[in-house]
DNA sequence: CGTTAGTTTGATGGTCCTCAAGCACTGTGG
DNA sequence: CCACAGTGCTTGAGGACCATCAAACTAACG
């Protein structure tokens, strides 16, 4: 390979706006300061004052909240390329709690790096801002979802969705994706209990349209899981380009 | 009353933020370009590119999702004080639809007005941040709500919501608030069908926690209702002054 | 005075939860 | 090398919660 290495976050980015070579510059600098944390040890607690962001490079992450009956609701997933806490930084909330899902590789950012980054370059900002924008959209549909959805087309919804954000980073395709997360991450998600998860998977796994089995997704019939979900992708792609 | 009349939205902001007397002014000035807008017609729909935003200043809005079989979601209300389609300025989505659920006042804002507001004074700027961020605080409880509380549950939690949100802009308080909302709004919101929705709100009424009807709310025992809802109000105070 | 929107109540049944138990695999210590 | 505990997956049985269907009732409105 030739080209310059990038990070999943760049070329996230990259494919809805066309940075300069000064912007991949700044951006790349984002990522100076690296962190490692480990499986199942929160990041980051509910009520916590966080004044540092993440962007993930490597791993998977789950934010989620957790309720007084014990009971807790994961709120969305991270991949590599997202962000992590960029509104505790903005402002300075943290109403939820952050958990490795496994060992992960995490640039820090800190408010000063990130406003600083915003004055050089305001296309860079305005693609974070995007970038955050579509995040917000996701957790309306999976409120929808969670809503208005029974259990078969939520959970067809979540493994298409989620085959849409890796294939953006190249971690996955419309055939399939390794997928760390257990049928407990996948209940917590999805308002289900984990005994039902099973059942779901293995009607889904049955009828044919996909299997998620020892970390992998498979999808064997695109179209059906599609319909299944009425999976309209709109919300993803934010149709057209954000910036020339 | 001898004091000057502010709006909803000042009345909110500065219940977090000490705004000086030129913040006030600029806030004002938002709030030039007065329009109304009538019940149930919707003001933005679904994939539209918005331009403006507004400041709702007297009545009701439902922002929601339609989806392909023809149930909808309900995301969130606003009431008086809240920005309607603030996203959608910042960048240019409109993943939702707003309806207005009663005759409505509204400020019409424009991207320029905000941007130079922004500029004038950043400290009102941070105020607006930190409202969107409550914004979408509520929404991730909403997620939470649905996902793992029961019917009863999740309607306490909501009326509770409510009264707080009503009572920062001086249209209600711990013991009730005027309501416009149908048990069908109700039903879209919660994720329950409109059948369930009545006899829930009955066995709220005759278990003497809270009576909802002809449009208002009342809270007979305020205390056995947050116990219901496990309500914690932390995601709503966004505790601590925001700026001294 | 019929129409429409909203509320109320009953009957029936499906989706999904809870409880319970067994299985496969991994890592750990005796 | 084997007992064992721990984690995650799988399947069955019974039942709770909430949806759906159906119908009556009220109030507002032209």
């Amino acid at each position: 390979m030739t080209s310059v290495e990038h990070s999943p976050l760049t070329r996230k980015l990259s494919a809805f706006v066309a940075l300069s070579d000064v912007e991949l510059a700044v951006l790349e600098r984002l990522h100076q300061r690296r962190r490692s944390f480990v499986a199942g040890r929160d990041m980051v607690h509910q009520g916590q004052t966080a004044q540092a962001a993440y962007i993930l490079s490597a791993g998977w992450v789950c934010s989620y909240k957790l309720q007084a009956d014990g009971t807790r609701q994961i709120v969305d997933f991270q991949v590599p390329g997202d962000f992590l806490g960029l509104r505790s930084v903005l402002l300075r909330t943290s109403d939820h709690s952050f958990e490795p899902i496994v060992d992960i590789e995490a640039a820090e950012v800190l408010s000063s790096d990130l406003l600083e980054a915003f004055a050089q370059t305001p296309r860079l900002a305005t693609a974070i801002l995007w970038a955050a924008s579509r995040d917000e959209a996701m957790v309306v549909e999976h409120l929808v979802g969670i809503g208005r959805r029974d259990a078969d087309a939520r959970m067809a919804h979540f493994l298409l969705e989620l085959a849409s954000r890796l294939a953006l980073v190249g971690m996955g395709s419309r055939e399939g994706y390794d997928c760390p997360l257990t049928q407990y991450h996948l209940a917590d998600a999805l308002g289900l209990s984990a005994v039902h998860v099973n059942r779901v998977l293995r009607q889904l796994r049955e009828s044919g349209s996909v299997t998620f089995r020892d970390g992998h997704v498979t999808i064997h019939d695109h179209d059906r899981l599609v319909d299944l979900a009425e999976f309209d992708p709109a919300y993803l792609d934010q149709i057209g380009p954000l910036l020339k």
